[in-house]
Parts: C-alpha cells; structure tokens; sequence
DNA sequence: CCCGTAGTGAACATCATGTTCGATTTATAC
DNA sequence: GTATAAATCGAACATGATGTTCACTACGGG
C-alpha cells in the first residue's frame, strides 16, 4: 500500500548518504562536516547526491524525520504512557538501543531541529493528557504550552546529560530523575 | 587599572562588528550570515576583520562572553538570590531590558553556546545553594549536575517561550511560572 | 532480454574564505 | 602642533566548497 514504489537504487543510495552523515556527525561539529565528506564516506557520487537532496540540511532533516517516525512508532506500538505524561520509561529505553543514532542529534545543528519537532509532538500529548488527567482543576498562571515545553525540554536536558556521562545510568534511572524533577512541579498546577 | 588600554579604534571596530553581528542575527539564522554582510553593515574593510578575529564564530564567541559578563555583573550587583537558587526575577528584569541584544541569542548557533556558559555558571551556584539550603539531607538518586542543568534548562526555555511569546508576559509572571515548574521539583530531593 | 531509470565522474561557473601588502588615516605621547 | 606608532583600508590573490550540466554506464523491474 505504498504509494511510492522505491527503486531498490535509491533506497540504497538514501541510505547510504544518511549513514554516512550520521557517522560523521558522531566525529564532526554538523556544519564542519562538508558535502564531498559525505560522498567520500558513502562512496556515492556528486551528482547523485543532488539528484536526491537539495543540501546537507536536506539530508540532515530527512534523517531527523525518520528519528522521530521512529520514536514515534515505538511509543505507539506499546502500550501507553505509563504515568500519564509522556512514555519517558519507553523513551529512554528505546534511545539506549538506538545509542549511536541519537547520539548525533542531541548536540549541535540536529539538536535545534530535533528540540523543535519533538516539542510540537509531546505538546499535543501532553496538553491533552494534562486536561485530562485530574478534570478541569488546572492552574492555568502557567500556560499550557510552557507546560509541554517544560516537559520536553527536561527530557531532552536528561538525554543530553545521559550521553555526556557515558551513559553509565540505566534507562530505569533516568525515568526516575525525570519523575522526581519533573512530576512534582506538574501536580502542584492540578488542584 | 586596566592592564590593556586599547586604542579608541580598535574599541570602536570591535563594537561595529559586534553591534552588526547582533542586528543580523535578528534578521536572519546565523550560519547564513556572510562575513561580507557583516563587513558592509558595519562599513569596515575586510583585513580589519581578520585582524581582530579569525572567525565568525570567533565573534559570536566574544558576543556572547561580554553578554554572560552583563548577565554576571547585573546579579552580583544587586543582592541575590531571592528563592536561594537563581536570581530568576533579576534575570529576567533585566533580559526585557536587553531584549534585542538577548533575542540574537536564544535560538540557533548562539543558544548552544549560552547553554553551555550559563549551565557552567548556574551549577556552581547551584550546588553549592542547594547543599547549604537544608543540611545535608539529600536525595542523590538525581545527580547534583542533573539538578543544576535542569534549573538552567528550565530557566533558558522559558526565555525561549517568552520571545516566541512576543514578551506579552511581565518579568513577575515568567518567574512566577519558573517557581512553580521548578521549586517543587527541588524540594522533593531535599528531605 | 530490453527498456527505462538511477548513478557516474569530469568539467565548469560561482561564491565565500582567509591572506598579503603598500598606501592612508588616526590616536596618543611628547 | 608634530612625530611616531598603530590601525584601517582596499584591491588582488589562492583556495576550496557549492551546485549544475551532460554524455556515458550500470542496474532493476517487468
């Protein structure tokens, strides 16, 4: 039911110059990483390379894309969130599989693209699970997007900082620094 | 009692630079800011650059070191902590002061390296406050570097949401917002 | 097996970067 | 004020990345 029929070429080709970036990105600053890098790494050729993406933001938000279809495909496939918030057990679970490919877009370019998407997803959850949660009781003197963002961002500060210590803590660990730090600051706006 | 008496010119090109960098950043991202358009907004030759820095990203670098020094001087001057962890309602007093220099910041390039100074900053005074607040009686399942980058983090996305929120909120509201998000969290760990 | 689509690689124009240097302006010290 | 040293100018240049084109080749789907 797909309606783009792929020719095995450029699946091979897309996935190449992806691996390729992500690669690199795990040793290089994103913007220090220049294009001929790319086709030197995937062995690809220069005009193919535009035959498939406009530039290098192009292939980075592709790649992005695909993180977070990822993501999401997990989270949905399992059950649901397990505290009511946001499946952060499931997450940290998922990001520790997947280690190397997150770990190039925590920092650095992929970081803003990924900050910005991942909020716009965890927001409409959020939002509507905190409506949700305890009726209409809300304390609204802090809006609810700011909550979302709230939510979102010390997720991702808990990703950045698991990386940055050698991943040596366990998802489940993680999942309880971010209910401890997160949690209480959310019931005290539900009356 | 300056060691370095720098001659009017140079005072004045390095403010030119700066002062263009910043307008520029306010117009568009910066990596796509040219030196030739920094050069032409701030009417300076193009070997008078280099003879001051070696990079863009050297400049934005020196922009942002004399912006964490602002930030800096402006707390320490005034009393200090009101809640005992961050002088959160100076702070953001004094980013609607600095709004057009601040909103260059947030986003993009800059807001990487913010993050990175001011998370450095805020976690020394932050462990040290939180560990004098109440004895020693400390949940240390959230490491103290955790704790710190989630008061940082917290604080920088709410400066974010702010600006994206064309500041319609006063500086009391932002903190009245930081309060609720982050104290309970912090009260939690300390028994 | 054949056709069409995808990939190749070399050549090219363009543009930003960073360097050099002699001429010129300007701050500061005397 | 004038001399001296330092900073700025601006044009020219080498370099390297970008993005485009095109004739040729290779491969996948039917």
């Amino acid at each position: 039911m797909k309606n783009a029929k792929e020719d095995r070429r450029t699946k091979r080709t897309r996935q190449l110059l992806g691996d390729a970036l992500v690669e690199l990105m795990l040793e290089k600053r994103f913007d220090d990483i220049t294009i001929q890098d790319i086709l030197d790494r995937a062995d690809i050729g220069r005009s193919t390379f535009y035959a498939h993406y406009t530039d290098k933001e192009h292939l980075l938000m592709s790649q992005i894309e695909s993180l977070i279809h990822q993501l999401d495909e997990y989270t949905t496939k399992k059950g649901y969130p397990h505290n009511g918030l946001l499946p952060s057990l499931e997450l940290f679970r998922h990001v520790q599989q997947q280690r190397r490919l997150m770990q190039a877009f925590v920092w650095g370019r992929g970081a803003e693209m990924l900050t910005r998407n991942f909020q716009g997803q965890v927001s409409k959850v959020i939002e509507q699970n905190l409506l949700s949660l305890t009726g209409d009781q809300v304390d609204f003197s802090v809006p609810l997007p700011v909550v979302a963002n709230f939510v979102a961002s010390t997720f991702l500060m808990l990703l950045r900082w698991w990386f940055d210590d050698d991943m040596r803590h366990t998802p489940e660990q993680m999942d309880e620094m971010f209910q401890k730090l997160v949690m209480p600051g959310i019931h005290g706006l539900v009356v």
